[in-house]
DNA sequence: AGCGCAAACGGACCACGGTCCGGTTCTATT
DNA sequence: AATAGAACCGGACCGTGGTCCGTTTGCGCT
């Protein structure tokens, strides 16, 4: 008889009928986020088009801020796995300042291509969600490796602040600023914070 | 006969009670928040405070964010008076890295301040609010007055992103990093964007 | 003063996020 | 297979932001 040897990382266990509406929960949002938009995408909405009731998405994702924020999980999965394990420049095998200039045109423009989404997911999925510190141990990573000294934790996080959704929202919508502008802009403070 | 010279910049004109009820609203809000926080202040209950109905609150100020960068806009008006006046080292009469520095310190201090107002105002108050073209313009004046150059504009911008409240708070709240910390880490950043 | 009208007012009304609790299902145990 | 109980489900319900439209009020003109 096997006992359930309990991992601290790992939930006790997930009824079937729970994961199975989950899935539907997830589904039928990237469904509707995709009809309608994410402003567009009410809570009774995902309820009805998951065929479930609305308290059952309140209890599996607690908010509508974090309903947007597993959606969004499910796109950054990839691209993290890009900057681990993927192709040069991004990925590793290439040295460190490249990877860090791509790593910022990157993030800049999936943070632009998910920006409704991010927003949408709020401070629950924005900022103290996973990708956040996972792009901060990155950075830090590659700092380091550049060689760069002093406050390495802050430093990575301003240097990061500019890729920002509203920074970025504000500069593309409102001020008509062009991509490839806001690009160098990111090569050449890298390029200042390194101090070559 | 004295003919209302029309001015562009400037509308019609506001009628005495709808100018004695901005007044109301904005005294009622002030109140209301330094009583229960800006997140337990309801549209209902500031309407109530100033003694009109619902409608004339979202006629003024448009919606709830409007009326909190209302708010928020008395608050900043004197910084601002400050920067352009003040005593040094933040104010004229001191050199540019000098006010560049102290610029940092006292936008850091506030807007960790005003942190839930600001937060409240969203994005109707946060960003296309005069306070943030103001400290844009500043910063780029002090960026040339340095003789940096590059893209002064979106250097300057790079430059204020990690002041940003949702970072902040993120470092504050979150991580637990000591303010004095971080505006030492504001002195090293302009530093090297300024390439001794 | 009296008139006319544009502007402002007020509160009933709506939509949506979020809560709650009685009833229903799944799973472990015997 | 039967049982017990925890986990889950559903949808009625609530508070709040925001809208709408009939009514009132201030203002310029005669």
């Amino acid at each position: 008889m096997p006992i359930e040897l309990p991992r601290a990382d790992q939930q006790p266990q997930e009824r079937s009928d729970a994961a199975r509406n989950r899935e539907a929960l997830l589904a039928a949002a990237q469904r509707l986020i995709d009809h309608c938009g994410v402003d567009g995408v009410t809570m009774d909405a995902v309820a009805h088009e998951a065929g479930v009731g609305k308290g059952t998405v309140f209890r599996r994702f607690g908010s509508r801020e974090g309903l947007m924020a597993a959606v969004l999980n499910r796109s950054e999965t990839d691209w993290q796995g890009s900057v681990i394990g993927g192709p040069p420049p991004l990925g590793p095998h290439d040295d460190p300042m490249a990877r860090l200039l791509a790593f910022g045109h990157s993030r800049l423009r999936l943070n632009l291509a998910h920006a409704a989404l991010i927003r949408g997911a709020g401070h629950t999925g924005a900022r103290s969600y996973a990708a956040v510190s996972f792009s901060a141990m990155h950075v830090r990573h590659l700092l380091t490796a550049l060689g760069v000294d002093g406050d390495i934790p802050l430093l990575a996080t301003a240097l990061m602040a500019p890729l920002e959704v509203v920074i970025l929202e504000q500069q593309v919508d409102h001020e008509q600023i062009p991509v490839g502008r806001i690009e160098a802009a990111w090569d050449d403070l890298v390029r200042r914070v390194v101090c070559a």
